[in-house]
DNA sequence: ATATTAAAAGACCAAAAGGTCTTTTAATAT
DNA sequence: ATATTAAAAGACCTTTTGGTCTTTTAATAT
């Protein structure tokens, strides 16, 4: 469904937001091993994200990620569009060079409602209410990575 | 949608399909140009179809290719399963290792009837029906690839 | 102050996807 | 037979994606 950048990044930033329930701030090493990701290209990812202001982090002893709760929280949609752009789930399904409902192709009525509902999904989820459903469930996230 | 080759080899599909229904039999350097697709690549994927047995072609004078009007229509998803795998719209959207009802993600009840829906759709459609419906709509097809 | 810790920065590498081009093989029209 | 045509085969190249590793910078505990 998305590329390793993209999935990594949800991934890691939900357990960011998961240990900071719990009053903790997580270090690249701890994130890449419980995301299952591989620790260098975790790095990278994580100090991408806090470029682009998705997150927080501190340097030295005691150092970490974190997020600044006074953000509103953050849309799934808006780590993906930063990272992938917006090329997945917009354009003709078949490669025309439009798509609109006055100009479609064959797949378009079956391929527009699709499109809308992971359109939605990634609207409506966010990193928060993510990690507050894998709360509940146990700390299903991590349990069910690696295997 | 779907990755470079699988569109290009779709789109050629669906042109010889569409050539076919007036009784000719297009070459590489027609079809190319005609589906928007860069020549060369175009051919080289055109030779993988043929050896994955999807079209016939002949060489020489007069050759081109064509469908074993013999064979079943071709859905889609045998198309893109050949050329992309089951990867993509199989597996957990949000990377667990296994995918089920019964261990699930925070995102499966959401996304399972949305990868649902794209599997109904690239298993009903097939070449010869995207042909049929681009023929109905005046050629939309190649008139509009390029603008 | 300084040793220690941990993120930031950035160079570097590997695999996959996407694309180009030349040579060979087979068909057919003459 | 042979010239012509067009696909098959395959070598090669470029870009993007995914990944590794080293060096630098900043925070903090002592
Ligand atoms: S025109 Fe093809 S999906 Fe909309
Ligand atoms: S378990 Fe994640 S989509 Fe099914």
């Amino acid at each position: 469904m998305f590329n390793k950048e993209t999935e990594y990044a949800l991934r890691g930033l939900v357990y960011v937001q998961l240990q900071q329930i719990k009053g903790l701030k997580p270090g690249i090493k701890e994130i890449a091993i419980e995301i299952d990701a591989p620790l260098f290209y975790t790095g990278k990812i994580l100090q991408r994200l806090v470029k682009m202001g998705f997150l927080q982090s501190t340097k030295g002893k005691g150092g970490g990620f974190y997020f600044d709760l006074n953000k509103p929280d953050v849309p799934l949609k808006s780590v993906i569009h930063a990272i992938e752009g917006d090329k997945a789930y917009t354009g003709c399904g078949f490669g025309l060079k439009s798509c609109s409902d006055e100009q479609q192709c064959s797949l378009h009525s079956q391929y527009a409602p699709i499109r809308a509902s992971i359109d939605k999904l990634v609207s409506e989820n966010t990193v928060q209410s993510l990690a507050r459903d894998f709360n509940r469930g146990e700390d299903i996230l991590l349990k069910r990575l690696k295997s």
